[in-house]
DNA sequence: CTAGGGTTAG
């Protein structure tokens, strides 16, 4: 045997390297046994990081799995598997692993401690964390900058805020993450008063600091502090400015969406990136300001920006909010790369349109193409079949979305359907819907079935619905309103008498109608029945 | 290695 003998062979390492799916990396795995390759530790090493830091899901799993028959895993492979579940959906299970070091013959090294302690940060396992930290500081291990920050936040996220500070007071090293460990926790909470006063104390702040106190002001539906903190700002990265911009778009404050990103442009060094671009789309969308959405367009082209996933998605939505179906078809034609929401938005944009047919060959050429449609897929092509009449189609797909796809209908879904059945006037069959919804959710259904019996004229099923509503909550006006104009419309006075009786005995009140009118920039409100105001 | 942007379609 040749002195490289343990060297392995370069080519499985560069395809393991370059393993994007959890069937490459079980290429790489089969190839390895095969070989006889896997008992070198190194290359099972490699394949087990390599797996861990994929970001699949299922992968992770995969690589405790191979780590599981490792003949001696060094701590490396333990640590990066750990890691991985750190950053997983199931942190807990990086316990475990941390656990079999524990018994294993490599004592877990600082990197094992970060690593596990993320992951006790992950589920705000407070008492988990304590035990490990017991264990840290009975170890032979010095104390680690990286290990205690962690503490701080593990502590902190768990709501022990006083331990995190004690833990933080009595670091012989802090630097800016230390403090922002505790502050981030405190803003996780909501707690804005505690995390200001800490922000204000802090011996070292960083950008992220100041971004934690943005966002967070934000969060709590403060956009005016998160705005000032914004604003006294020394140094501003893209973060900055997302959380900025997206603090307005959360609150509906479209036009200062569109002024901060002009400030970005004008006075900044930062690119926008997607996330900029998309919070952008979606105010000029809701302000239906075509021009401003076109100019982002352009924006896109100008610097190259693919136009894929949730830019994608945001800018085919833009241009059917802002009315021009045409060209939000003629970007979902050109983008490259689709995804579910970009066939969402399309299907849902041709539907609000009234191009109901569109939407449903759109529809099934996505299926066609294998994408799975989600429950907001279903909601646009229900509400398109609402919008052109097609009933046996509609019934069709309400059928198919669970049976074929296990999407369980929700009260939208239904809502569309029982609209639509009300209109062709099947009022028994919107009924038999209705009865597979809880009561409290039924409300608004059958209010809309109400409606359609009145104009229908069918004064029996009414009777039977409005009981129903009234039963459900005797409170609302609805259905003793719909009931009495039905009993006059068929002119049965003495029912309406009744209903305005038991109206007043429930103090019941309708909510007067109203409306609003601008002029001169003041706006002015009209209640129904209120009488004419002269001043 | 540790702290980080509640991005889209209803």
């Amino acid at each position: 045997m040749s002195a490289c003998s343990s060297t392995p062979p370069v080519p499985i390492l560069s395809f393991t390297e370059r393993a994007k799916s959890l069937s490459e990396i079980q290429q790489a795995h089969a190839f390895m046994l095969k070989t006889g390759l896997f008992h070198d530790t190194f290359s099972a090493s490699k394949l087990v990081a390599f797996a861990a830091t994929n970001p699949e899901p299922k992968t992770v799993s995969y690589a405790h799995s191979i780590l599981n028959r490792i003949e001696s895993p060094n701590g490396f492979t333990h640590n990066s598997v750990i890691r991985a579940y750190a950053n997983s959906s199931t942190p807990e299970i990086a316990l475990t692993v941390f656990r079999d070091m524990l018994l294993g013959p490599v004592f877990p090294d600082k990197y094992s401690f970060t690593f596990v302690l993320k992951a006790c940060g992950a589920f705000c396992g407070f008492e988990e964390g304590r035990q490990i930290h017991g264990l840290f500081m009975k170890s032979d291990l010095v104390t680690d900058v990286f290990v205690e920050n962690t503490l701080v936040n593990v502590y902190g996220r768990s709501g022990y805020f006083e331990i995190a500070r004690k833990v933080l007071d009595r670091m012989p090293v802090r630097d800016a993450v230390s403090w922002n460990s505790l502050l981030s926790a405190y803003l996780e909470k909501g707690l804005v008063e505690e995390a200001r006063a800490l922000f204000d104390e802090m011996e070292e702040r960083n950008v992220e600091s100041w971004n934690f106190m943005v966002s967070g002001y934000a969060a709590a539906g403060l956009v005016k502090e998160a705005r000032e903190v914004f604003d006294s700002m020394p140094v501003k990265d893209v973060v900055s400015w997302n959380a900025m911009v997206t603090a307005y778009a959360h609150v509906g404050c479209y036009n200062e969406v569109l002024e901060v990103f002009n400030m970005m442009l004008d006075d900044s060094a930062e690119k926008p990136d997607g996330f900029t671009l998309v919070n952008v789309l979606s105010a000029c969308a809701s302000l239906g300001s075509l021009s401003q959405g076109e100019w982002v367009h352009v924006y896109i082209d100008k610097h190259g920006i693919e136009i894929e996933g949730f830019v994608a998605t945001a800018l085919v939505d833009m241009y059917s909010k802002c009315g021009k179906i045409d060209k939000a078809l003629e970007v979902f034609r050109a983008t490259s790369k689709r995804d579910v929401s970009t066939w969402n938005s399309i299907i849902s944009g041709l539907s609000v349109h009234g191009l109901g047919k569109d939407a449903l060959e759109i529809f099934s050429e996505m299926v066609y193409e294998g994408f799975k449609p989600n429950g907001i897929t279903f909601i646009g092509v229900l509400s398109a079949c609402n919008h052109v009449g097609l009933l046996d189609q509609a019934r069709k797909l309400f059928e198919m979305m669970n049976s074929v796809y296990g999407i369980e209908p929700t009260i939208e879904h239904y809502g569309c359907m029982v609209d639509l059945l009300g209109r062709m006037g099947k009022i028994e069959e919107a009924e038999e819907l209705v009865n597979e919804i809880p009561a409290d959710e039924a409300l608004i259904l059958l209010e809309s079935l109400l409606g359609a019996c009145k104009r229908f004229g069918k004064l029996e099923q009414a009777e039977r619905i409005a009981n129903r509503l009234l039963e459900l909550n005797p409170r609302e006006s609805s259905g003793y309103v719909q009931m009495s104009n039905l009993y006059a419309s068929d002119g049965r006075w003495d029912e309406v008498m009744d209903m305005r009786r038991k109206m007043r005995a429930e103090r019941v009140n309708k909510k007067p109608g109203c409306s609003m009118i601008e002029v001169d920039g003041v706006v002015h409100e009209f209640l129904a029945g209120e009488g004419l105001r002269i001043e």
